[in-house]
DNA sequence: CCCTGATTCGC
DNA sequence: GCGAATCAGG
């Protein structure tokens, strides 16, 4: 795998966002461990990890215990940690059982709404978004996040991986994107699609 | 079972 | 440096 700069770019951002690793790695078309590796050795803040590897060494690794003498003080800071709406875990808060408002142009209720209501276990198995990459599915959905800051300099363009990162045709979308997200309307609708029903209709 | 992220360790 | 294998909690 070669971390170009913009991968790189891609995966702090998406990381950034709350994405779950294997969200992330099935974007970039590459492993969840790879996501986690590079993230880690990246330095990215860890998230929430409902595991704590203790104790039990599987394997070797075992023998290099611990160093008695050498104690650095904890100064740990308080860990800030946001609670940033994954998109693909916790969805935002939506109006689920709110009626849409019909009056309006308000496809994002319906959408929003209707995505909620997409709940993992009940229809994972549904194909209920069949989204790839380029999909074109008019479907708007929004997001209530406090903007992680897409990119700063010069004018904010959407960010989707266009292509394998990597290859010579890579490319972003460069769209303007919705405002506080990296993405513009077209591939926030697919990007922050729920299930992995994604990774079968990639590549 | 599915998901999740973290760590280890051979490459 | 990389990431599959593995671990481990939900």
């Amino acid at each position: 795998m070669e971390w170009s700069e913009e991968i790189i770019a891609q995966l702090k951002d998406l990381w950034a966002e709350g994405l779950s690793t294997a969200e992330i790695g099935r974007r970039l078309s590459i492993t969840k461990n790879a996501v986690v590796g590079k993230a880690h050795r990246l330095g990215l803040p860890p998230r929430p990890s409902p595991i704590r590897r203790n104790g039990s060494k599987p394997k070797a690794a075992a023998d290099k215990a611990e160093q008695p003498t050498l104690t650095p003080p904890a100064s740990e800071a308080p860990a800030s940690r946001i609670t940033a709406p994954a998109p693909s875990a916790a969805p935002a808060p939506v109006a689920a059982t709110a009626p849409a408002p019909v009056a309006g142009p308000s496809p994002v209720l319906a959408a929003a709404t209707e995505a909620s209501m997409v709940d993992d276990k009940t229809a994972r198995k549904e194909k209920a978004a069949p989204a790839a990459r380029p999909s074109t599915k008019p479907k708007t959905l929004l997001r209530s996040i406090s903007d992680p800051e897409p990119q700063k300099r010069r004018g904010p363009s959407c960010c989707w991986p266009i292509g394998d990162p990597g290859t010579p045709g890579f490319h972003f979308c460069g769209a303007t994107p919705i405002p506080g997200k990296p993405y513009c309307e077209e591939h926030a609708q697919i990007a922050y699609v729920r299930l992995r029903d994604r990774r079968d209709s990639m590549a």
